[in-house]
DNA sequence: AAGGAATATTCCCGTCAAGGAATGTTCGGG
DNA sequence: CCCGAACATTCCTTGACGGGAATATTCCTT
């Protein structure tokens, strides 16, 4: 599992930013706006979240449409899967265990 | 989505560490053995994931033993689950103008 | 009570990161 | 060709962060 990706988002105008981009691409000046940042404050965690990889760049005449990548959540996402294993498996426990709780009260 | 469950992880030891305890609960003296760290670097890892509510500690005698909490990366696989939709989304998108190219050939 | 083991905390230092202001670059329209 | 719009980059400042060394705290054994 890839660091950079926890980093990149580790700031919540990032965050705020990869949840925008969610529903569509947008150009920055949107994206400044929906968010109240300054413009270059917003390129510059543009460029943060480009170097993890998880959006990309598609230059429309002056403007700069950013959309996600999925490829670096995806790869969050099966980082995730041990631990979803991991939990489960212990609810699955605890449910076995309330149910022969439950089976001593009849 | 906390931004603190993604600082947490955004340093290496600290991921590092939150992959060794999905096996087992573990001292600090283990973790730090394992994982080649300083017992003080391991100790103030630990707590910024104790603080992140990424572990939590058991006594024991003049040990401390650090077990996982699920909570947060439970919170992550939700914030996941509007982008994993949407990356199935565009997969289904995919296969679908796939599978019309596949019908073209005939 | 003293000592050892295990661990947490403090202080200091060097590096990194975010924001603001200013400036540079690119594209399209007139 | 010039200008405006959209955006990227640079420089500076401030605060945060990680590591190392030293020290403090807690528990158990003798």
């Amino acid at each position: 599992m890839n660091v950079q990706t926890f980093s990149a988002l580790a700031e919540p105008n990032r965050l705020a930013i990869v949840d925008l981009l969610l529903d569509e691409p947008l150009p920055v000046g949107e994206i400044a706006g929906k968010l109240n940042l300054n413009q270059p404050q917003t390129s510059k965690h543009l460029r943060v979240l480009s170097e993890a990889g998880l959006v990309e760049v598609q230059p429309l005449a002056n403007r700069r449409i950013y959309k996600l990548r999925p490829e670096p959540l995806q790869e969050m996402d099966k980082w995730l899967d041990s631990h979803r294993r991991m939990w489960e498996s212990r609810m699955d426990r605890l449910e076995g265990y309330l149910n022969s709780l439950k089976e001593k009260k009849h």
